[in-house]
RNA sequence: GGUCCCGUGGUGCAGUUUGGAGUGCACGCCGGCCUGUCAAGCCGGAGGUCGCGGGUUCAAAUCCCGUCGGGACCGCCA
């Protein structure tokens, strides 16, 4: 039916005679009976000169056999791949009439998501969803090359698994043979990976499928793709230079360079200079710590656990009071109870609401400390230490953060994650990764601590970052039973409770488990960078809109009451309004 | 669970602040003219429940309340 792409076709094909299929994307009419048609595959679009009455309109599907000859003299288009020929004498077989499409395929406007996720199949055909899914399957195929030329043997696991309680919600599936009883869609293969280790595959790696029933975002959806990896016999170091590889490789392989090589930043590092666990470092304006300038101060905002501040160069000119009370909501919003500001004066002085409650001492050290010049603008928050993080964290992406599509790569491994995020009300911790992974080796003998003590034992978990965007995260895995007790006994799990709740992986480990370690890193965050896409599902042939519908097969739908029968199900009504 | 933004012919917008006839722009669509265009050009035309419901008013796209849909974010995502 074809003999040629479209997009294909240059200088050396003048005096071929071709078959080309595709759509019309655009048509130029001169009188009855001469037109141009730019007919558009996944590789481009052609000129086709056609001479013959023909009723080709938008859309339609089209075969045009012809001939391809040199534009005339003065009539070549430089801007088109194809632009030196054209396919002339040509025969028009239209294969399929079309309506007009719903909305322009070029991507000059940008058309409302929702019309575009209806007809997502006709919003496909365009530029930028070939473009990105082309280079998403480009991804795939080089993060497998790599894989595989490190030795990992990618094994396919599960889909239907048992639901278990820690984590994020599943996705839940009802089982007809076993009425009442439930199987789990997988949020990661984390249990089997661990026993393809100890099964002895030595290497693991799946590009898999991961799903989790929680809120959508730009980097989020329902179900989203990772690269899944576990090696045996091999430590922090060693797969933290495997992903790298994979990545590198899937970076080279699309963009044509190698990145830069990753910084590594230790957790609280990132914490304490960032103000979160995923630093975007293509810009500065880090969080300067403060609490010690205003050790005994009057200022009775300051008189709290934790000051910091960022230095917002010329923001003191270019931030009106409106803009500054607008970062004040916002920071209120995440949780700060003000935002305190200063803009620095000519002579470097200081002015703002709180100077009256500062020494002099406080106000001239102020700004050396927080490297300031005239026409600077200095926001400080004071607060519990992790509120004073979290805030100004939020508050650094909101007055610097760049488009994806500036500053280059900037990959980051952070590393030593606290092995417990917080303390419960029963002053228990909470597990901040899952409960397997291996501590710190010098911080074992703390484990045997309580409380707040706890806090403070690191873990062998480390995330992989690029310009702020959590790729993903991996850990050492425990594998010894002795260990493993002491971090069960720190998180108040009993032998009963390990075994109802991790029996079978317990077990497992019993029969002979090597040393490993692993990864998991999403592979549509990685491709949306890489697109230049601040959205995943820009990167995604059929997403989820943020409510987690689809609005071209509406989805979710109900099921009939034989369905529902079936499997022993009976749904309630919605709860009554109000 | 929460905060904020958006919803006007097929598409993208303006109009909403300060209520006064569905007013306007660009693209697309339909018809006509046009033999070297390429975002073709020129002429003409069609196309509207201003998301939906209620309220205020002599009068609502515009103000108020509610609701639905979309988006960004917080919570959530071990």
């Amino acid at each position: 039916m074809r003999t040629d792409y479209c997009g294909e076709l240059r200088a050396d094909d003048i005096g071929r005679e071709v078959s080309v299929c595709g759509w019309v994307d655009r048509r130029r009419e001169h009188g009855e009976h001469l037109a141009f048609i730019d007919l558009r595959d996944r590789t481009g679009v052609v000129q086709c000169v056609v001479d013959e009455r023909h009723d080709l309109r938008s859309e339609y599907v089209a075969r045009v056999t012809g001939t391809v000859r040199a534009r005339p003299d003065g009539t070549a288009n430089p801007t088109l791949a194809t632009g030196e020929v054209e396919v002339g004498d040509c025969q028009v077989e239209v294969l399929s009439a079309a309506e007009p499409p719903p909305f322009p395929l070029h991507s000059r406007t940008e058309v409302d998501e929702n019309v575009r996720l209806r007809y997502r199949y006709v919003d496909l055909r365009g530029e930028r969803l070939q473009r990105n899914l082309s280079l998403r399957a480009a991804v795939n195929s080089a993060i497998r090359r790599s894989m595989e030329a490190q030795r990992f043997t990618e094994v396919e696991t599960p889909m239907l698994v048992a639901s278990t309680p820690e984590g994020a919600r599943d996705f839940v599936v009802p089982s007809r043979l076993h009425p009442g009883r439930f199987y789990a869609l997988p949020q990661s293969p984390q249990i089997f990976k661990q026993l393809c280790m100890v099964g002895g595959i030595d290497r693991y790696y799946q590009i898999a499928r991961c799903l989790r029933d929680e809120d959508l975002r730009a980097d989020r959806q329902f179900e989203f793709m990772q690269l899944d990896a576990e090696a045996s016999f091999a430590g922090q170091h060693d797969v933290m230079a495997f992903i790298t590889e994979a990545v590198f490789a899937a970076v080279e392989a699309t963009t044509g360079n190698r990145p830069a090589d990753p910084i590594t930043m230790s957790w609280t590092d990132a914490m304490e200079r960032y103000g979160t666990d995923k630093p975007d470092v293509r810009f500065g304006l880090e969080l300067v710590e403060l609490t010690g300038l205003f050790e005994g101060t009057e200022a009775k905002v300051f008189q709290v656990e934790c000051v910091k501040g960022i230095n917002c160069k010329g923001g003191g000119g270019s931030l009106g009071r409106n803009a500054v009370d607008e970062l004040t909501r916002k920071c209120r919003q995440w949780g700060a109870k003000g935002l305190a500001w200063f803009r620095v004066g000519g002579n470097g002085a200081l002015d703002g609401a709180l100077t009256k409650f500062m020494s002099d001492a406080e106000q001239a050290a102020l700004g050396p400390a927080m490297g300031a010049e005239p026409g600077d603008l200095l926001l400080l928050v004071a607060d519990r230490r992790q509120t004073v993080r979290d805030v100004l964290g939020l508050l650094r992406l909101e007055l610097g953060r760049p488009p994806v599509t500036e500053g280059g790569l900037h990959f980051v491994w952070v590393t030593d994650f606290p092995l417990f995020e917080s303390i419960d009300d029963q002053g228990r911790p909470i597990s901040a990764h899952h409960p397997f992974t291996m501590p710190h080796p010098e911080d074992v003998g703390l484990l045997d601590g309580a409380g707040e003590e706890l806090l403070a034992v690191r873990s062998q978990a480390y995330d992989m970052v690029l310009n702020g965007w959590e790729l993903g995260s991996g850990s050492v895995r425990i594998h010894r039973p002795d260990i493993q007790r002491a971090v069960f006994r720190a998180l108040g799990i009993g032998d009963d409770e390990a075994e109802e709740r991790f029996g079978f992986l317990l077990d497992a480990f019993r029969y002979g488990a090597p040393p490993h370690a692993g990864f998991a890193f999403g592979i549509d965050r990685l491709v949306a960078i890489l697109a230049g896409e601040e959205n995943i599902r820009e990167v995604i042939a059929f997403p989820k809109t943020q409510s987690g519908a689809d609005p071209l097969s509406n989805s979710p739908t109900p099921i009939s009451d034989r369905h529902l029968d079936e499997l022993g199900l009976h749904v309630l009504p919605p709860p009554a309004a109000g």
